[in-house]
DNA sequence: TACTATAATGACTATTAAGTTATTACAATG
DNA sequence: CATTGTAATAACTTAATAGTCATTATAGTA
């Protein structure tokens, strides 16, 4: 009585086709960019024809998102893992410093998509995309705020707003994300998890000074 | 024999339109981002013809790096002057993140451009046009970095590599920058500049704790 | 005022690329 | 193996816009 499910063969198809659009649709947009990736790069990367991308995706925009949703769903559980478990706050900035830290220097291509994004965001697409995109990113945001909320409660952290506190986290790690690229940077990044991490909660002053 | 270099009537008119055209590309770009911003659209919100354009600027690129120069030269002098004089270091960084804070709080339009470019750079423009702009950051970099190798120097600050801090701090002023315009905040920027101020040389942790 | 050189115009061209659709290929099924 | 419906194709349409150029207007000058 086992209803297995089987696929049919064009199920098959349909989803390896799927798969391998959204694949190259990530490859292309990451090597150029919104404006430069064509539909017809994308199709051929992918060894398909231009309308078949339109049997799959509504239209360009909608491609585009998809194909970041995959990559930026598995950035957001990383981090949502990583702050799994009772560990103390300091444990768990340092968890999110190294995992976004170590992620993008994994995946600098998609890190630029990242910056292109959010820049991009405000002038060239849709509003709704704005929006759609900051729902996606919220969870991030809020579960490194509730870090620092904890911290706070438990006298760890000085008073703060945790959600300001938690951009400032963020952008650190981000500025030095761009300035490995920016300097074409090769050494550890442990290194500058460090720096972070000990900017972010001891600052730049020498113990004693002013 | 003062030799009053007077202008004619046609040197005062060219230099006007010059000026009308980058006043009309600072206000579409900022509006609508590089490639929502048509000539037409530039030309037209300038009072010419779109021609006119190019006998004033080589093409589109040129004409939206011309008009963020201006914006960008006033910026960079402004942190200029506010770090000019023998000020303890500590001072210099209250300097270059009340100055920043608040010349971007008085241009959030032109805070998004720099957002758009900064993304878009690596992906969308000419890498000629990335190296010179490159080049045009490099004083502000370079003097926010000098100020803290001095501060090392002195003993105020922790030994780090000063670029990489220079990055950190920029950074963290423009994550408030876009806290702001996200949510929409209204408060003081005065609140926002302590908290910078704050976490970049004390950071987060709580005298005492840990 | 008349002549000349330069500035300005805007219709025009050329290109690019998103999105459509008529046609063809192929998988499922009995 | 024949029939049918769905998937895929690629040539086509459409729209947008950067950049050009022949024509017109205007400032400088004698």
């Amino acid at each position: 009585m086992a209803e297995e499910k089987l696929l049919t063969k064009r199920e098959v198809v349909t989803e390896f086709r799927r798969r391998e659009i959204l694949r190259s649709a990530q490859e292309v947009f990451a090597r150029e960019g919104f404006q430069e990736a064509t539909m017809d790069k994308i199709a051929q990367n992918a060894g398909v024809s231009k309308g078949t991308l339109y049997l799959y995706f509504k239209n360009k925009t909608d491609l585009f998102f998809q194909a970041i949703d995959e990559k930026l769903n598995e950035f957001i559980s990383l981090i949502h893992k990583s702050l799994e478990g009772d560990h103390p706050p300091l444990k768990k900035i340092w968890n999110v410093v190294s995992t976004q830290m170590e992620f993008f220097e994994d995946h600098k291509a998609f890190f630029k998509v990242c910056l292109n994004i959010r820049g991009g965001l405000y002038l060239e697409h849709p509003q709704e995309y704005f929006e759609r995109l900051k729902e996606k990113y919220q969870p991030y945001f809020n579960e490194i705020s509730q870090v620092i909320e904890q911290g706070c409660e438990q006298g760890t952290f000085c008073q703060v707003e945790p959600m300001k506190a938690a951009y400032l986290l963020a952008e650190m790690i981000n500025s030095l994300i761009l300035y490995r690229i920016i300097h074409e940077t090769t050494n550890p990044v442990t290194q500058d998890e460090k720096l972070i991490y000990r900017v972010f909660l001891r600052g730049l002053l020498k113990k004693g000074a002013e």
